[in-house]
DNA sequence: TCGTATATGTGATAATATAACATTTCAACC
DNA sequence: GGTTGAAATGTTATATTATCACATATACGA
């Protein structure tokens, strides 16, 4: 296998991607003082090993066939800590969870989603730039958190019959 | 009171705004064959006439006072059918549904949502355009429809007390 | 006017998310 | 080591958002 994508369209190394998120992710709470608790060690994993977006009660599902206790607070409350330390992005746009692909940069998410084959690419967006950053310093409003979603076809499903 | 404004964190005429709003789906939609039946009107209505985010249920609650039938689904259809043909657009950081402040040109709407006063604001997006557009092209995605919707805090509420 | 597609009425249920409160764990301090 | 307060977890219940399924009604073209 190649090396891992900034995108996510592409094939990567996955089992050392999977390695180095949660060994990134235990560097980075034990540096905050953050708890990587079991639960959320465990949730966070599920999203690394998938590698596209789950919906809390697919998680909740996961963990309830290892035996965890798993009512819904137990994941929603895994992945508010998860989200709230950007470790994970909610995709508003399919009410779903994904591990983030850059998790060291604090920065704005922005998803390409493929309506097909349900893949999910992680890119960057810059809210102060561009037509609607303008429109929001003209507007006079400050942006403190923006979501940018968009659907569409990856590059594999364009090649195939449409739509 | 003052003129219409594109941007929405203003003043304006909102009698003649919900004229002409209403005025120009039955225009549109006449031009168009498409059936802008009593209750698809009644909602767009009222969403005009509330020129904020409103959730599916506060929609029907409202039809209900009005002695409509009301399951939910007399909800949720005419709202389908606003929303696809561009009359309303669904803010899914909000699961609400808010009528399209620049209802004569197809574009890709971009919300500024007031996290303090609940206001919502709609510009335009590009997606085609910026980074995202970018990132979009380089991934070799197809973008069909984007989201775009920053939260924050609108003018009035940035001067008073904070946060 | 007949037939068909579209829209509506209605009951049930699915899918997503949070409230509330008891209990446990953990880490900081004495 | 024991105490304590904050954070995390366990658990029941419920709120909120959205769709399914199927019967009935309405509109519109042939």
């Amino acid at each position: 296998m190649d090396s891992t994508s900034a995108l996510g369209f592409q094939d990567h190394d996955h089992a050392s991607c999977i390695r180095s998120a949660l060994r990134r992710a235990d560097e980075h709470c034990a540096t905050q003082g953050l708890r990587l608790t079991p639960i959320r060690r465990r949730v966070l994993e599920l999203l690394v090993r998938q590698h596209r977006a789950l919906g809390a009660y697919d998680i909740l599902e996961m963990l309830r066939t290892e035996g965890h206790a798993a009512q819904p607070p137990v994941a929603y409350r895994a992945l508010d800590f998860l989200v709230s330390h950007g470790f994970v992005h909610k995709i508003e746009r399919l009410n779903a969870f994904i591990a983030c692909a850059h998790p060291d940069d604090s920065h704005t998410p922005a998803f390409l989603i493929c309506r097909k084959c349900d893949s999910v690419a992680e890119a960057q967006a810059h809210p102060d730039q561009g037509n609607f950053g303008r429109s929001a310093r003209d507007a006079g409003f400050r942006i403190e958190r923006a979501v940018y979603e968009a659907e569409g076809l990856c590059p594999g499903c364009q090649d195939e019959a449409l739509p």
